[in-house]
DNA sequence: ACCCCGATCGTA
DNA sequence: ACGATCGGGGTT
């Protein structure tokens, strides 16, 4: 199927990523976003930069401490948005992944604007406030919604990996990707 | 009810 | 290197 966007012209041949994509494992569901092509109302951006939270086990997931408020939407079934607010002033945006129950999400840390500014979106408070995403867009079905969704366009870029950034815990865990901006 | 810290960012 | 700024989670 062919997506019509907004603020790019032409149509991108792709479809829209499956509940499937996001039920694997965290670590490669995070690689596997990269390049991909997130749209929300009608914006559209190649994500260039991911980090994956493991569930309860990964002391710097939300999630690793049991089930609150803010996290329920991680113990759900995935392909949903996870957005949360941070520092007083920002809020970062997550998919949720792997099946229900296990609590594990995508953070996106960045993303390129496919329009004529192409601008670089680096750093998750920044791409929040760009596309004007909030709490109210907490708990969006990314697989149903008709304003916020994934294309999968077949474009897998090379990639870095790096320690998570702004962590206190689980530094030691390489979860942190980021495309290579030659290649 | 209170306290401390945080998956950040912009400026210095 | 650091301050802004306030919600959430843990503790009382």
């Amino acid at each position: 199927m062919a997506v019509k966007i907004k603020n790019k012209l032409e149509s991108v041949p792709s479809s829209r990523l499956s509940r499937d994509f996001f039920t694997r494992p965290t670590v490669i569901v995070a690689k596997d976003l990269l390049g991909k092509i997130m749209v929300f109302n009608g914006i559209a951006a190649s994500i260039t930069e991911t980090e994956a939270y493991v569930g309860k086990d990964d002391p710097a997931c939300h999630a690793a401490r049991g089930r609150t408020k803010r996290s329920e939407i991680m113990f759900g079934p995935p392909g949903y948005s996870y957005v949360y607010f941070i520092y007083g002033m920002y809020h970062c945006l997550n998919f949720v992944t792997e099946p229900e129950n296990t609590a594990a999400a995508v953070l996106i840390r960045g993303c390129k604007l496919l329009d004529d500014s192409a601008l670089h979106l680096n750093g998750p408070g920044k791409l929040c406030r760009h596309f004007a995403i909030t709490r109210d867009h907490n708990a969006i079905d990314i697989c149903g919604d008709k304003n916020f969704y994934v294309l999968d366009n077949n474009v897998r870029p090379k990639f870095e990996t790096t320690p998570r950034i702004g962590i206190s815990k689980g530094q030691d865990k390489p979860w942190r990707f980021v495309v290579k901006s030659n290649g």
